[in-house]
RNA sequence: GCGCGAUUAGCUCAGCGGUAGAGCGCUUGCUUCACACGCAAGAAGUCGCAGGUUCGAACCCUGCAUCGCGCACCA
């Protein structure tokens, strides 16, 4: 057995043992396994992407259920994989091409752009695996998938393909969000509303019939009036009564349009009139349907304007054109005012500027399923954690609408339809024959991530692990992703019969909380608030950057990110090193750990019985979710009640002549470290695997050894009392000014029996030099003293401060009688005593007593001073 | 406007009906034979506000306030 060097290096040890259990195969997922099946896919992290906060957490969880399975017995399968992520891998290409080329992507041409993006991906492309692996991730590597591999791609057309036979796609002109940067179309959910300060401005809109009277139209969006097509007045307006089937003078690109009269019309808003735009507001275009209006489209799809008969704006960009239609406005007398106006504007996720609404044609699916969805839920066949998050996803699918699927992007699954001279459109993935063209348009990357949870496996896998056991994802993509691929479970019945509960994609969803910096933003380049994962592994250690993230990682609630965190994670490995350091020092381990073959001391029952606490708060906070539980449970139980209490209160016995004893608790202490080294291995894998070799413990990787289980032991009072006692004298020592390096002398009065043979653990822990057991001890007036459960204990100093004795005294007496008076108002109600449980009262009683034998005490020292 | 979450020590957060807790930071004393990434001691909180329920409320209920998020509105 080697001896440990004195600090523990991570950034050696860590990869040591990953490249072991590569080469061991220990993630291995078995299909023909006999053991009981657990399983996770990944949320795919994009293709070109990199590590980062949000990633660190995510699969840090999944990693610690994954081993936490395994080390119970389970055959587990974490399968993972990369999504090529359509418009933001195509966006980063385009930059790139942009900043070395200052070439557009339209330039270079669709078979060219692919090209250079396959050429980027093959650059960039899995770089974030190989920084999950420095994680520790337990994945099953050779299973990895990518939801642009052949045979993914197949089944997102196969998909689509099926879906059109069913009905359920459709292709269409309607209105959609359309993102003029990127100019493609996009779905509800991908775009981001965001509150706006801009202008309302009064136009004035002048009556064909009455010249020289106006009617007053607030719009935020001057520069769309040349698409105007009518006013619009709430039905039954007392204002507007007379003006309905009367035409006024659009101000800008000058016709006549008429005033019509819809319930859509908000009368208290503005002027109570509204300009009606059907080309550029999804409303607008409703209210133009119903009145059977003409469609004006007055933007370009790069959001400039699209007007030759108003050249001053034709060409503009649509905030230029913005301001300078106001300005044209006002210089011929129509606009009567300009307000500051606060409203929200739809912004795409990606690109970060103002969607456009837009009538396009484009590829929609109608959403299967969704009562269906919404039950597996509300019924809890599918468990939410935190479960506050069902509202949220019943919310979306009670108003759901039809997902817009098409994208005018180039990187993506090219949409299996096919077009002959514009007449006509066959859907199927093979092209019909000469004359047919493939529809231009690709899917929207959601709309392959939604089949991960079992296109990603084979027949034999998925008749082992579909449904797989958990997910584990962010609540940002509780629609995009965790709704869609219900559905798609309950659409297409990947599973093993038609039953609903074999076909869920899985059985729970752990949601957890979203990193922000330490004033509470979200982490993103643009800030440049986000740490590297790496750097905080170089210098913390993967298992640091783990245990600390877990520990402050609250369920579901969001997480401030403090680097000082990571840093104590990994001081807490450090620690777990020297305690293991310091047993290795007292000779070697026993190969078999069984405690019950040795007598075992007071201070070993207590301790094994606060690991039994321990061992069971660990698994009842599991089975939520509560990592931050587990993390502090063990942190406690290992920092204080192992390493601060039993370790320095067994030395006694380590360090002593008796082989007995002295085998004894290092037995203990083997116990312990075993149990604490597999109770601790899903958090922190490395160094657990590593000190797990070192001990020689009965197999060769700690990896599938069973989590400890509790002994049902008894703990000590005894103990309790003494390490009270401790926490007294401590207390007195340094209240006293006797500082830590010298050693003090103290007596203890008492005439307890079995104190006797625990005097030389309260001296060590006393830090005493010697601590005398006097059942009759008379002191010198002014020797501070102080009451503990094992008797008064005195401490002997060379010259007693009498003042400032008396002094601690009156203070301690001023707080126990303030403690005492508490209780005893408590008690002295008898509402309270007839009522409250009769195991509280009995706990008031004792503490009372306990108080009154206290001060009695504190009391006859004072005296004693006279 | 509707819904969800948060509000506890300077900071980050536990506690969710029976004497206010942890870590960090701070103060004091210590290189004591595992660990200064450490040990020991300490100071520090009208538990957002106002009502209510209860013998008893940080905890349950009802309002309100502030912050964050989602949905709707957004001319």
């Amino acid at each position: 057995m080697a001896q440990l060097p004195k600090t523990y290096d991570p950034t050696v040890v860590e990869p040591k043992w990953y490249q072991r259990w590569l080469e061991r195969s220990d993630f291995h997922a078995e299909a023909k396994s006999p053991k009981p099946p657990f399983s996770i896919v990944i949320p795919p992290p994009n293709i070109t992407g990199v590590l980062t906060m949000g990633h660190v957490l995510n699969n840090t969880i999944q990693d610690i259920l994954a081993r936490r399975a395994r080390m119970l017995g389970r055959e587990v399968l974490w399968l993972p994989g990369t999504d090529h992520a359509g418009v933001a891998t195509q966006t980063a290409v385009e930059k790139h091409l942009w900043k070395t080329e200052k070439k557009s992507r339209k330039e270079i041409g669709r078979e060219e752009f692919l090209r250079r993006v396959i050429e980027w991906q093959e650059k960039h492309g899995g770089i974030i695996l190989q920084q999950l692996k420095r994680l520790g991730c337990s994945c099953d590597w050779a299973r990895l998938r990518y939801t642009f591999d052949d045979a993914y791609a197949r089944a997102v057309g196969e998909v689509f393909v099926t879906l059109y036979k069913r009905g359920l796609i459709y292709r269409g002109r309607r209105m959609i969000n359309w993102d003029p940067k990127a100019q493609t179309a996009l779905s509800d959910e991908e775009v981001i509303p965001r509150k706006q300060k801009g202008a309302l401005y009064y136009v004035r809109y002048e009556l064909v019939d009455e010249p020289g009277r106006f009617l007053e139209v607030a719009t935020t969006r001057p520069e769309t009036i040349m698409a105007d097509v009518a006013l619009a007045v709430p039905p039954n307006d007392k204002r507007y009564q007379d003006l309905l089937g009367k035409n006024v003078w659009r101000p800008l690109a000058r016709e006549k349009i008429p005033i019509v009269a819809d319930a859509a019309i908000d009368p208290e808003f503005g002027t109570g009139i509204l300009k009606v735009t059907p080309a550029h507001d999804k409303i607008d275009f409703e209210i133009g349907q119903r009145h059977k209006l003409p469609i004006i489209d007055v933007l370009h799809a790069d959001g400039r304007i699209n007007c030759p008969v108003v050249p001053e704006l034709d060409g503009l960009d649509r905030f230029e054109a913005r301001t300078k239609a106001a300005e044209m406005l006002r210089e011929s007398g129509l606009l009567a005012k300009e307000e500051p106006h606060e409203n929200n504007v739809g912004f795409s996720e990606r690109s970060e500027v103002p969607i456009e609404p837009r009538l396009s044609e484009q590829w929609f699916l109608h959403y299967p399923k969704t009562p269906e969805a919404l039950a597996v839920v509300r019924e809890h066949l599918i468990r939410f954690f935190p479960a506050h998050w069902e509202k949220v996803y019943a919310q979306w699918l009670e108003n759901i609408q039809d997902w817009c699927i098409s994208r005018q992007v180039w990187w993506g699954h090219r949409i299996p339809a096919w077009h002959k001279s514009n007449e006509e459109t066959r859907v199927q993935l093979e092209s019909p024959g000469e004359g047919w063209t493939q529809d231009p348009d690709t899917l929207d990357t959601w709309f392959s991530s939604w089949l991960w949870a079992y296109e990603t496996m084979d027949a034999e896998t998925r008749g082992k692990f579909y449904p797989t056991s958990v997910l584990v994802t962010g609540p940002d993509i509780i629609f995009f992703w965790v709704a869609r691929m219900i559905i798609a479970g309950l659409e297409f019945q990947p599973g093993q019969s038609e039953r609903i509960e074999d076909n869920i994609p899985f059985r729970d969803v752990f949601f957890t909380g979203i990193i922000r910096d330490n004033k509470g933003r979200k982490m993103s380049k643009s800030l440049g608030n986000s740490p590297d994962p790496l750097d905080l592994m170089a210098k913390y250690g993967a298992d640091g950057l783990r245990f600390g993230l877990m520990r402050i990682a609250p369920s579901g609630q969001d997480i401030r990110f403090d680097e000082k965190q990571i840093e104590e994670g990994r001081n807490f490995a450090t620690k777990l090193w020297n305690a293991a350091r310091f047993r290795q020092m007292q000779g070697p381990s026993e190969a078999v750990l069984d405690v019950s073959k040795h007598e075992l001391s007071i201070y070993s029952r207590e301790v094994l019985a606060r690991l039994d606490a321990t061992i069971s708060a660990i698994e009842s906070s599991y089975l939520e979710f509560r990592f931050n539980d587990v993390a502090q449970r063990f942190y406690d139980f290992f920092w204080s009640d192992y390493c601060d209490w039993y370790v320095e209160a067994a030395k006694t016995d380590i360090f002593s002549e008796n082989e007995a004893k002295k085998k004894s608790s290092l037995a203990v202490m083997d116990y312990v470290l075993s149990a604490v080294l597999r109770l601790l291995h899903p958090f922190m894998p490395h160094v657990t695997e590593e000190l797990w070799s070192v001990f020689g413990f009965d197999s060769e990787t700690i990896q599938f050894q069973s989590p400890p289980k509790p002994l049902n032991l008894d703990g000590s009072e005894k103990v309790k009392d003494v390490y009270a006692a401790i926490g007294w004298g401590r207390n007195l020592r340094a209240e006293s000014g006797v500082p830590s390096n010298k050693k003090a002398k103290f007596v203890l009065k008492s005439s307890t029996d079995w104190i006797k043979d625990e005097m030389p653990t309260i001296t060590r822990l006393l830090n005493a030099e010697e601590v005398l057991l006097e059942p009759n001890f008379k002191p010198d007036s002014g020797v501070p003293v102080v009451p503990t459960p094992l008797g008064e204990l005195h401490l002997i100093i060379a010259t007693a401060d009498k003042a400032a004795e008396r002094e601690r005294l009156e203070k301690e007496i001023a707080k126990m009688q303030e403690e005492l008076r508490k209780v005893n108002t408590k008690l002295a109600s008898s509402s309270f005593v007839d009522k409250a449980p009769p195991a509280v009262v009995e706990e008031h009683r004792k503490r009372k007593q306990d108080f009154t034998e206290r001060l009695a005490q504190l009391k006859r020292a004072f005296e004693a001073m006279e």
